[in-house]
DNA sequence: GTCTATATGACGATAGAC
DNA sequence: GTCTATCGTCATATAGAC
């Protein structure tokens, strides 16, 4: 089930400056707190320990410190999807996203909310062909083809991503360890997918 | 299961002017499209087609609007709620509100994000006593107090409010039409529970 | 209840010194 | 690569006429 793509990683390839990762890191710790549209060039510089004049050499704009920001997570997604995707069979390749998913849902929980429900966020990420392309692979894997059903195929695939990144942000679970969530998680999901436990581990 | 609160419908019976309902319609549908933050009263004196003052004389500040929208959703939700409260076995009581709390999220889809996810909408919700006795009214009819294990009772309740919420704005399900999104979800979202089906429907 | 006009400050962004 | 200083615009919010 190898993609048939230009590229099949567009986003881990990408290098940037330590000043640029310093920005980077600042922002998307501000934009999880405030949103995007609720954070100012001015925080981020602030927090970085510079001036805006500073920030605007690393990045032209701020909407290219998102277009950044968000890359880099994507970055991270990438090698959990290209796990599952080198998988030969379908439902076992689903699994293992959901595990690598899970993991980084629960250790990033932070910015879960943030990354996939900003409103520029969305917009950045629905503007650009390489972030299109990539949430259609993530879906592909998702998606159960053997639904007879397409609606249900698209539910479900929408119930189980939202359970995982809406979960991970809710107050109820704040208190549990990273370790406790995540065990909890897949437990709860796997049930939800109905799939047998996989033979070796 | 009637809750001993004071007043167990503290957001429905707030009364509002028509003025002010203009404006808290056209900030709702706003703050769907670009979240709080990256709405300005003049976006919304412009959709309500008067000036800034005008707004200004029917709230005092930005953040008035954001509460008083946020009380005018928690009361469709109160409703519900109540529904719930009053029947004396928690399961069915959960799954009272399931229902038709995915009536909700189905139909007012469009604004479910924002008033679940926004920066703002969080910490205002956080900031004042009514939202947080309600929130936890909520969440006392969603926890199961079946589950001997109280993280896995925390965790399915997280999972399950989010699958409703989360799932709702998906992009797979965009194009369904709200009858099949509810009836499927509510499927699904039972499927969950494994409850049993009611006996007189 | 809505208007014009304005105060005050923060925003994103740029020029040019070092 | 970071600074100071500044531009033009927009933000929230207010005063006072109608």
């Amino acid at each position: 089930m190898l993609a048939d793509t230009p590229s099949p990683r567009p986003f881990s390839t990408i290098r940037w400056t330590a000043a640029q990762q310093r920005t980077m890191t600042a922002a998307l710790d501000l934009f999880g707190m405030h949103g995007v549209s609720g954070t100012s060039l001015q925080m981020i510089a602030d927090m970085v320990g510079v001036t805006k004049a500073a920030v605007y050499y690393q990045f032209k704009t701020k909407e290219e410190i998102v277009i950044a920001v968000a890359a880099n997570e994507l970055a991270i997604l990438e090698d959990a999807l290209l796990a599952a995707e080198a998988e030969p069979e379908r439902p076992h390749a689903r699994r293992v996203l959901l595990t690598r998913v899970i993991d980084l849902a629960v250790t990033r929980r932070r910015w879960v909310s943030t990354l996939t429900n900003d409103p520029v966020i969305i917009r950045v990420l629905g503007e650009h062909e390489p972030f299109r392309h990539f949430m259609s692979r993530l879906y592909a894997v998702l998606l159960d083809e053997r639904e007879a059903d397409d609606t249900v195929a698209r539910v479900s695939a929408a119930v189980l991503s939202a359970a995982i990144a809406g979960s991970v942000v809710n107050p109820l679970v704040t208190e549990l360890d990273d370790e406790t969530l995540r065990t909890t998680l897949i437990q709860l999901t796997q049930r939800m997918l109905d799939l047998p436990d996989p033979p070796n581990g």
